[in-house]
DNA sequence: CATATATAGTTCCATCTGGAGCAATATTTA
DNA sequence: TAAATATTGCTCCAGATGGAACTATATATG
């Protein structure tokens, strides 16, 4: 049967095909085990991920961080105080602003769902050998850090720089 | 402003979560870009990709190659017959079957689409000596084959094979 | 102070997506 | 042949997603 992955070798991006597969089916089964389990979706996962990396960000900044659409954003937080993971509390000098935290049972579900996350790559990773894995992360790494340079259209968003 | 980069030295999973960072920066501009200058969607495309490398296939098949539902292959598959880049041929001898072939219009229009595609992966891999793209392109592709073992819940789906 | 403009956050709406179940056809079994 | 089961491909429906417009508040300008 074909599969997948003979057309890997076909095709003319040979990176980012392969990288675009590994995280298909990576992350899809984790997303999906995720929201069987936990009921959080995808962008509450963002969400946690923000606030539990720095607390006192609003949406804004949660839209800024990680280029999603407000509503998405605004849903999600919606969605996580309604859940107890988050608390939104009104900023007293700006009023418009919500200030955005995460509570000790938002830190407990994400810190249960990373570990899954952090399971499966070291299961992954288990192919390559320990200098292989420090080799791939450094690269990646390079071309993440460049992304203003290479990704389309990413500069176009903000003119202003 | 914290932007996302900051957050990727602080995950627990280095690997994937730099893949996904460049994956997502790199594809959607790329599938916003075809959708409006072509009309196609994502799973359009991955059926064109499919059909271009090899004919005769049907929409079953598409399915265990790309893992995708069947509703969304027979979508795709209507649209792009509706477009006239796929033909779709009933099999004489299993009449439940449609063949499906690409036409020379769809062809021309995935081969387009892939250049975009190529243009911005050679973009992105500037950052890198050609050494590096090669170390990069081996160590994904190992991890790549071998996702029968590490894919989360991969297994589960054809416990006969 | 009054008006114009900018920003935070939400809702509306159209579209995409996947699960479940359905109709048509093929295959197996009695 | 008749009935049970499997397979192909489709439609229905619920939920996710993003663009655009809207409300409320803040800031700049006359």
């Amino acid at each position: 049967m074909l599969k997948l992955m003979d057309i890997l070798d076909a095709t003319p991006i040979p990176v980012t095909y392969r990288m675009a597969f590994i995280i298909n089916f990576y992350r899809e089964p984790l997303i999906r085990r995720m929201e069987r389990d936990t009921g959080l979706i995808r962008p509450e996962l963002t969400v946690l991920i923000c606030l539990s990396f720095r607390a006192g960000l609003n949406a804004r900044d949660i839209c800024e961080i990680t280029e999603q659409p407000s509503n998405t954003v605004s849903r999600a937080v919606a969605a996580l105080v309604g859940k107890g993971y988050v608390t939104r509390t009104r900023d007293a000098v700006d009023t418009r602003r919500n200030v955005l935290a995460i509570t000790e049972a938002g830190q407990a579900v994400h810190d249960r769902i990373m570990a899954t996350f952090e399971a499966a790559e070291r299961a992954m990773l288990e192919t390559l050998a320990p200098h292989e894995v420090e080799t791939l992360t450094q690269l990646l790494d390079k071309l993440a850090r460049d992304v203003e340079r290479w990704a389309p259209g990413h500069l176009t968003k903000s003119p202003g720089g």
